[in-house]
DNA sequence: AATTCATTTCGTTAACTAACGAAATATAAA
DNA sequence: TTTATATTTCGTTAGTTAACGAAATGAATT
């Protein structure tokens, strides 16, 4: 069906989900970390995460309390592995971009989430 | 900006954008001969054909009273370029997509347009 | 077992999008 | 210049989406 084909640009068209794969192409990360640098609330996160999961980016490890969020090594669409591998050429430098993998690199899990 | 990028993905985030870019790759065709085919009124044609213009898919040459709309043989952007081309891998085993096709290759201008 | 903390689900709201028909515009033919 | 035809613009409506906070869930610690 022609809609499961724009079901991968319909997630990519989201500002704040393409921030979220470019972090996750830096380092795997929790949802309390990703919204600490998006600045949104953390219902908001989750649900972006989820449209990501359910498109094929992305999948989840339970660590405990917390769920890490890592970019999927195995997608089941040749279509997500080709768009995930161009798209360091293509958003990479964007100034959000930029600070958001700075801020990524900082972020400590236990120092964020419990406040 | 970000929002510029996202805006690459928005525009082919719809099916009927995809159907529309899709059969400008096979021949480049005027707006009601698009309308016969996707089976939509002229005004929502004529407005996805702004948005795959505005983001640079697409041109338009005015052939009288006719406006023929065509793949952009020089995209702003190589990005726009690059997903022109792999679009035929996306999506050609589509059976919307091949029908549209064969729909595109016998349609006739003087024919469909004036009833 | 109760508490704490991370995350998800739910319900709501505001903004956005795709669709339509009607009216406006532009070009060609009569 | 009137008429016909192709397209665009406008105004409206229904459906979708992204955001939030509150409540529910799940897992670790006390």
């Amino acid at each position: 069906m022609i809609e499961e084909k724009t079901k991968i640009f319909k997630a990519l068209s989201d500002p704040n989900r393409l921030r979220i794969l470019k972090m996750l192409q830096t380092k795997s990360l929790c949802v309390c970390e990703i919204t600490d640098v998006l600045r949104l609330a953390t219902s908001t996160v989750s649900k972006h995460l989820s449209i990501l999961k359910s498109t094929g980016f992305i999948i989840e490890t339970k660590d405990g309390k917390w769920v890490n969020y890592l970019i999927n090594p195995r997608p089941p669409d040749a279509r997500i592995s080709s768009v995930l591998s161009t798209l360091d050429f293509w958003i990479s430098d964007d100034q959000i971009i930029i600070s958001d993998k700075q801020k990524v690199q900082k972020v400590d899990r236990n120092e964020v989430c419990s406040r």
